[in-house]
DNA sequence: TGTACATCAGTGAACGCGCGTTCACTGATGTAC
DNA sequence: TGTACATCAGTGAACGCGCGTTCACTGATGTAC
């Protein structure tokens, strides 16, 4: 009947990569565990390496993971903005500073939530994280008006610093209040008029 | 002679702030060890505990430490530059985004360098890490033409998120770039025009 | 000026703990005959 | 259809290591007389 005979351990390898890649935004590079990591997954740490042939290779599939499902929950959240006559920038500038996107840690985007860290890690992560931070400056400017690289990292900065700040400074008003000045700030700047007066 | 029979013991706490403060942004919140910091001070780590009451004192003050020399090391930075006949902002804009700060983590900005570690702290760590986020913004909005604290919130989130996609993108032409774009980006939609014309 | 003493910053060995990794094993599954 | 066997995902004990913290100590410094 199964015709692919590994395919119990492909459903227990995309398990572990699940929680790891949650457990990756929540809490950093060094906040991962092997053992936690696969009790979580309803495992027993011994059989961890077979796999992943040790934690890094996990991080760097954990972090592509991450990178994915972010921009496509993301990219989801916008498409339901503009079926409202929003544009797609603006979309996605309300999506990403969404308060529901900053508290939402374990979810959300891998760049926001391990930006000041990538840049200490082994060349392998390094390479997976630069990797990430690329793929979500591609996101932006497929969805800015005048597609200009330099617009869409400078966009990317400072959602990416916002939402930070809004961590930084707690779920109260004052994170809320840094997401409303990006999001303001940014559309101003970017966003083509008239697409919706609001 | 000594007037202050303890002048000894604060120089040498002065000395394990100074090296704690450096391997915070170097090595972030998790990347600092107790014997490690002992050593590059000159000293064994058993005599930690006559300094700090534990790991987590060492880091609250080794942060504000941080955040008043890093604020102080722009500001020195963009008077170079006013003294040339350039605005506050676009001096303080420059010298924060300037290749040789993205590059000099060590000394650099620690909301840069620890903004999304910040959130997974404890308590005292949270707060005394959201009271630098605050020090910037206040540095930001005071150096910003009309002074909204919006606007302050705006461009402190370009600036922060700026310099961690710089250094996850490596110091090469990539990260070179991501600074150049938010420079322009915030220059073009904040500076008050005709300070200097470029 | 010289001696005895108290102070205390700094030393270094030791602790308990959690980590990533290894490895001999077990037991359910699928195949061969 | 039924039995013997091979495979291998997952188990659980063990390892070496570095960590934060503790503590009995040492020896230089400053004071008292």
């Amino acid at each position: 009947m199964s015709r692919t005979p590994n395919a119990r351990k492909e459903e227990t390898h995309e398990r572990i990569l699940e929680v790891a890649s949650r457990a990756l935004r929540r809490q950093g590079y060094d906040g991962v565990g092997v053992a936690e990591v696969m009790k979580k997954a309803g495992l027993t740490h011994g059989g961890f390496y077979a796999h992943f042939g040790s934690r890094e290779a996990l991080l760097v599939e954990a972090l592509e993971r991450a990178g994915r499902d972010s921009i496509a929950a993301v990219a989801r959240a916008a498409e339901a903005r503009t079926g409202q006559g929003v544009s797609a920038f603006r979309a996605l500038v309300e999506a990403y500073l969404d308060p529901a996107h900053a508290e939402a840690l374990e979810g959300g985007c891998p760049v926001a939530a391990l930006g000041s860290e990538m840049a200490r890690q082994s060349p392998a992560l390094r390479e997976a994280s630069a990797a990430r931070v690329q793929a979500l400056v591609g996101a932006v400017r497929a969805a800015l008006p005048q597609g200009g690289r330099s617009a869409a990292l400078a966009v990317a900065s400072t959602l990416v610093g916002a939402v930070q700040l809004a961590r930084a400074l707690g779920d109260g008003a004052e994170g809320r209040a840094a997401l409303a000045a990006a999001r303001k700030s940014l559309i101003q700047q970017y966003d083509e008029p008239g697409a919706t007066p609001d």
